[in-house]
RNA sequence: GGGGGAAUGUCCCGAGCGGCAAAGGGGGCGGACUGUAAAUCCGCUGGCUAAGCCUUCGCAGGUUCGAGUCCUGCUUCCCCCA
């Protein structure tokens, strides 16, 4: 669909050549508004974390480059949608968030942003806004008056998720009937207060953000567009910023940069090109190169992409520190120091700190009985020697001139036992 | 309103004659092989002061030497009839 269409604006241009988009509403009309720099695109954040995860993150890149090209993005936080709670994943009867959690999650989230979006009062200046503004304030009876008349039902159940729900004979709630109504009335509101006329987000989001504009259109708004992103997975099908040890936050109080860049530079092959063009702001020849890189000659583009894509969340120093750790780690073998560290008594190393207890210590494992276990399959090493003995005991010989021990588990997690 | 079913190891799915730390998957973690990749193979996947002890099967009681399993009440969810 989009590959036979010919942008003229820098920002379709971008976004289709990088593989951003998945769908729109009205590819020329778009096209037109964005050549003229007349473009007002927002996309809706939940507050249901303190920090968003690499899953939003497409979406913020395309704010982001929609701002270079001279359009001005939105980031919504969903303050008011958080609290009726997005039934979307189902069956978790999902437990209520109280205001003030809601609250201190916007604060962690809004954070993020200035990262990648520039705030003012600019024309193209980005503008955080909270839909908490109109959406408390609704009073059910003239919300029905107002605009629950314009939503004619019989559309409703005609789009895929509801059809779906219905067919298979699935619960569909009432509340989740009318999330889309919310969910397109922020549109609609969101064009008249501050003249937004783009909704960007998932491809998930496609019948929410149509449905937002047909109501704009019975409403009297001008005309509203639609641009949807694919959502992703990595090449071997897994969800994008799912794993086990937990979501890949963006904030760093959640996440180190360290860790971030880790995250990044253990992309799969298959995924390297695809995150390029997505999650970093490489010049696209210099993609072509790095993609086109073969069997191990593609760590260069890993090691690349999680510089570059750190360098965007938590700056170029910290991204260069992470990749020069990682250097001295896994290619010289040595301690770096800049690894993460913990401090200990220096009493307790005398003393004699046991192994198991000194990886629950540096967080490595979650108990003792999993050190154990971790002992039998040879995963645990002690300044790179494996433990072969659960009983064995880390004492003051086994610091080295910088008074550290260094704890591996597996290959890649590494903690440095400082004594002090 | 009436009738019938379901809830299991705090990641998910899911078996479970009254002797159970509880089958089997998936996912995850570790090991081997590699390139900090993928694929493949192997191991692990309640806690502890560890040949023992403690805590787990929606909640609260009860029967029993002994309860995930039987009985009673409650909660939540699903299905059918009205």
């Amino acid at each position: 669909m989009s590959e036979t269409f010919e942008p003229k604006s820098e920002f379709l241009r971008v976004l289709i050549e990088r593989g951003y988009v998945h769908q729109s509403s009205d590819y020329a009309g778009l096209d037109e508004k964005a050549l003229a720099g007349e473009v007002v695109a927002y996309v809706g954040y939940d507050c249901t974390a303190p920090s968003l995860h690499v899953g939003s993150l497409i979406s913020i890149m395309m704010l982001h480059w929609l701002q270079k090209s001279g359009n001005k993005p939105i980031p919504l936080m969903g303050g008011g949608t958080t609290r009726v709670g997005d039934p979307s994943g189902r069956d978790e009867t999902r437990k209520l968030l109280t205001p003030e959690q809601i609250e201190a999650n916007k604060e962690g989230i809004r954070k993020v942003f200035s990262r990648f979006l520039a705030f003012g009062d600019g024309r193209t200046d980005a503008l955080m806004i909270d839909n908490a503004e109109w959406l408390t304030k609704l009073n059910y009876i003239d919300f029905l008056r107002d605009v629950g008349r314009h939503f004619s039902v019989n559309r409703m159940l005609s789009m895929d998720s509801v059809r779906m729900r219905l067919e298979r004979e699935q619960e569909l709630s009432f509340i989740e009937f009318n999330y889309m109504c919310l969910q397109g009335y922020d549109y609609v509101e969101l064009n008249r207060r501050y003249g937004v006329n783009l909704q960007m987000g998932g491809s998930d989001q496609w019948g929410n953000i149509v449905t937002g504009i047909d109501l704009g259109r019975r409403m009297g708004t001008p005309q509203l567009y639609a641009l949807t992103c694919p959502l992703l997975t990595t090449a071997s099908g897994a969800k994008m910023g799912k794993t086990a040890s937990g979501a890949i936050w963006l904030n760093e109080d959640q996440l180190s940069a360290w860790d971030y860049w880790q995250f990044w530079r253990n992309t799969e092959d298959a995924d390297v090109g695809r995150f390029l063009r997505l999650y970093t702001t490489l010049p696209m020849d210099e993609i072509r190169r790095l993609e086109a890189l073969q069997g191990a000659e593609i760590n260069e583009a890993k090691k690349v992409l999680a510089t570059e894509a750190t360098a965007l969340m938590h700056g170029r120093d910290k991204a260069e520190a992470a990749a020069e750790t990682a250097r001295r780690t896994f290619e010289e073998g040595q301690t770096a120091d800049s690894l993460p560290t913990i401090a200990v008594p220096a009493a307790e190393f005398s003393a004699g700190l046991g192994v198991l207890s000194a990886f629950v210590r540096a967080g490595l494992v979650a108990s003792t009985g999993e050190a154990r276990r971790q002992v039998k399959g040879g995963g645990l090493r002690v300044n790179d020697a494996v433990v072969t003995d659960e009983r064995a005991v880390i004492g003051a010989a086994d610091l080295n001139a910088d008074a550290a021990v260094k704890l591996s588990f597996g290959r890649k997690k590494h903690v440095l036992l400082k004594a002090s």
